[in-house]
DNA sequence: TTGTGGCCATAACAAAATATCATGACGTTA
DNA sequence: TAACGTCATGATATTTTGTTATGGCCACAA
C-alpha cells in the first residue's frame, strides 16, 4: 500500500520548511497547489499531518512520524538519482544554434532544460549559416531563413519580426519620434543580415532614408549591445529582444513592427533518424515555445 | 533533483517482476501505460533503464543499480504508511445503507474504496426505510425513494429501471414468451416493495395478470436469490442486477424494461457540517457511479 | 480601530500528465 | 503458417495537477 507519491513528496518538503507558502517556492509551484497536494495525503491518510493556527502551521504527531520515516528515503532517492545520472557517459546531444537565438533565448532557458533531462548533456556549437548535416557532427540545429533547406526536415519556432529599437536615454535626447528624425542618429547594422534596414525602411516606403555609413557590428548580439549603450538606432528582432524591451534597456521606435517571411527553425537531417535524445530536446524546445508565445 | 516519481514507481515494480506486461496487470493499469511511464523515466536519465529483445526485458547494468538502490526506499514508505494507516484510531465513518444496495452493489466495491483511503474506517449498518439523522448515529446514508426528505441533502445515484426477471432454465422449461405466460409461474414478491409488480403490469397494461397468491420474501436480496433458484419471477431492478444478468444466472423477460420516479440516493443531513471522511466516501461514490453508468 | 500584510483554504478554470483502445512489429511455439 | 506473447506507438479521453482570483483569519503598526 503506497500513498500517493508527489503529495508524499511535497509533504515531505512541506515539513521541512514548516511553511506551504515557503514549499511552494521551493517546488516552484503556487502555495494552492501545496494545499491541495497535503490536503490529498490526509484524505488518504484520514487524518491530518499538519495542524493549522494563526501564523503557521505544525506537523501533528502523526505528521511528525511520517516526516521522520520518509525523509531518509526521498534522500536516498535523490542521491542515488545524482549518482546515476552523473555517470551517464553517453555522447552528449551536438546542437547548432544561430549565434543571436543562442545568445538572447536558449542560455537563460538551458538550466529548465537540464532539470527535465539531467542525464542530456549538450554540445552547443553556434553559427549563422545554414547548417550542413554531411559535412557538420550535429544532430539537431536552430537556424534562420525561410525553412526550406534541401535533406533537412524543420519545424517553425518564431517569426522574424522587425522594428528599431535605441535605448530610452538616446532617443530622448536625439528626440525621435518621426520617421525622419533617423536622420539624426547612426544606424546600427548586422554584416550578416544586411538588409533589414532597407527592407523595414521598405515597408515604409521610406528606403530614401537608408544610411549605409552607420556602423557595422559582426553579429546581431553586438549590435544590440551597441544600442543599448545609446551608439545608434538598431533594426531589432522584437522576439529576441523581450527581456531588454520588459526591462527599460531598449525601446521601440514609430510603431511599425514588420513580419518577414523569415524565421528561426529547427532542424534535422531528413535521411537519418533523429536520436532519442535529440526528440526529447525537441520537446522541451516545444514547450517553452508554447510558454513563449503569449 | 528526484526523478518523477510515479514513472520510478513504476519502474520499481517492473524491474521486480521483469515485465511490462506483469506490471500492468500488478499495478492494475494497461500495458501501454508501463511502457510510457518506463519511457519517461528513461528519457529523465538519458539512457536505457531496460533493454528490450525477443521475449521479454532485462535490466540494463543502471537499471540494476537504480532498482537495487530504490527498492529499500519503496518498502520503508510502505512500511511506514503500513503503519500509520493501521493506528489511525479516528472513529469510523458511519453509513447506513439501503439493503439491496449494500449487497449488490457496495460490498463488491468496498476493496476499492479501501485502496484509495486506507485510513478511513467505515462502519456500515442497513436497513429500508429512509434515515432519521435526529436519531441514529449516522454521517451518511444511502437509500431508495423520490429524492425529497425534509432536512437532508440529497444526490441521484441511480434511478429504478424494472423488469421480470427469472433463471435461464426457468424460462426454457416454462417456455415464458409473452406476458400471458407469467399466469403459469410462481411470482416472487419482496415485502419492502410491494408495489413493484403492480407498477410494471400496469405500465404494461395488465394488471388483470397480478397475482398476490405468489412467494413473497422480506428483502429483496432473497427474492432475487429465489429467482436465481428458479422458484420463479422477480420483478427486478435491472441495475442492481447486471452481474446476474452479465454471467446468465439471471435473464430478463418481455423486454419491456419500466423507469420509475424513483431511485436511489446518498443523503446526508443539512444542519451540520458533512464530515471530511463523508466527503472523501461521497467523491469515491460519485466516481465508482460514473464508471457504473456505461 | 483601522489598515496592511502574512498565512492557508476554496472555487473556477486551464494545462499537463496519465490512461485507454486500437493496432503494429517482431519473435516463439504449436 | 497461424496463433500467441511481448513491447511500442498514434489518436484520443480522462484524471491529476496547477493557476488565478478571492476570502477568512490573525498579528502588527499607524
Amino acid at each position: 500500500m503506497l500513498p500517493p507519491l508527489n503529495p508524499l513528496h511535497v509533504f515531505e518538503v512541506t515539513a521541512r520548511l514548516q511553511s506551504f507558502t515557503r514549499a511552494a517556492e521551493d517546488l516552484r509551484v503556487s502555495q494552492p497547489a501545496v494545499s491541495r497536494q497535503i490536503q490529498t495525503l490526509e484524505n488518504f491518510f484520514g487524518f491530518r499531518l499538519f495542524e493549522r493556527d494563526k501564523l503557521g502551521i505544525r506537523l501533528t504527531p502523526e505528521g511528525e512520524e511520517l516526516q521522520r520515516q520518509i525523509s531518509p528515503a526521498f534522500r536516498v532517492i535523490e542521491t542515488v538519482t545524482q549518482r546515476l545520472v552523473a555517470s551517464g557517459k553517453s555522447e552528449p546531444l551536438r546542437l547548432r544554434v544561430y549565434t543571436t537565438f543562442a545568445a538572447k533565448w536558449l542560455i537563460e532557458r538551458l538550466p529548465s532544460f537540464y532539470a527535465a533531462y539531467p542525464g542530456i548533456r549538450l554540445s552547443i556549437s553556434n553559427a549563422v549559416a545554414p547548417v550542413d548535416f554531411e559535412k557538420e557532427k550535429v544532430d539537431l540545429a536552430i537556424q534562420f531563413g525561410g525553412g526550406k533547406w534541401p535533406g533537412v526536415e524543420s519545424e517553425l519556432l518564431f517569426r522574424d519580426l522587425l522594428q528599431p529599437v535605441c535605448s530610452p536615454t538616446l532617443r530622448r535626447k536625439a528626440n525621435l519620434h518621426s520617421i525622419d528624425d533617423l536622420k539624426r542618429v547612426p544606424m546600427l547594422h548586422s554584416h550578416y543580415r544586411r538588409t533589414d534596414w532597407a527592407d523595414w525602411l521598405m515597408a515604409c516606403n521610406r528606403l530614401d532614408l537608408l544610411n549605409d555609413a552607420g556602423i557595422s557590428f559582426p553579429s546581431s548580439v553586438l549590435t544590440y549591445q551597441a544600442a543599448t549603450e545609446g551608439v545608434g538606432v538598431a533594426i531589432g528582432q522584437l522576439h529576441l529582444l523581450r527581456n531588454e524591451l520588459r526591462d527599460g534597456s531598449l525601446v521601440t521606435l514609430f510603431e511599425q513592427p514588420l513580419e518577414r517571411p523569415l524565421a528561426h527553425y529547427a532542424v534535422w537531417p531528413k535521411n537519418r533518424p533523429l536520436p532519442k535524445k535529440a526528440r526529447s530536446f525537441l520537446a522541451w524546445l516545444r514547450s517553452r515555445m508554447s510558454d513563449f508565445q503569449r
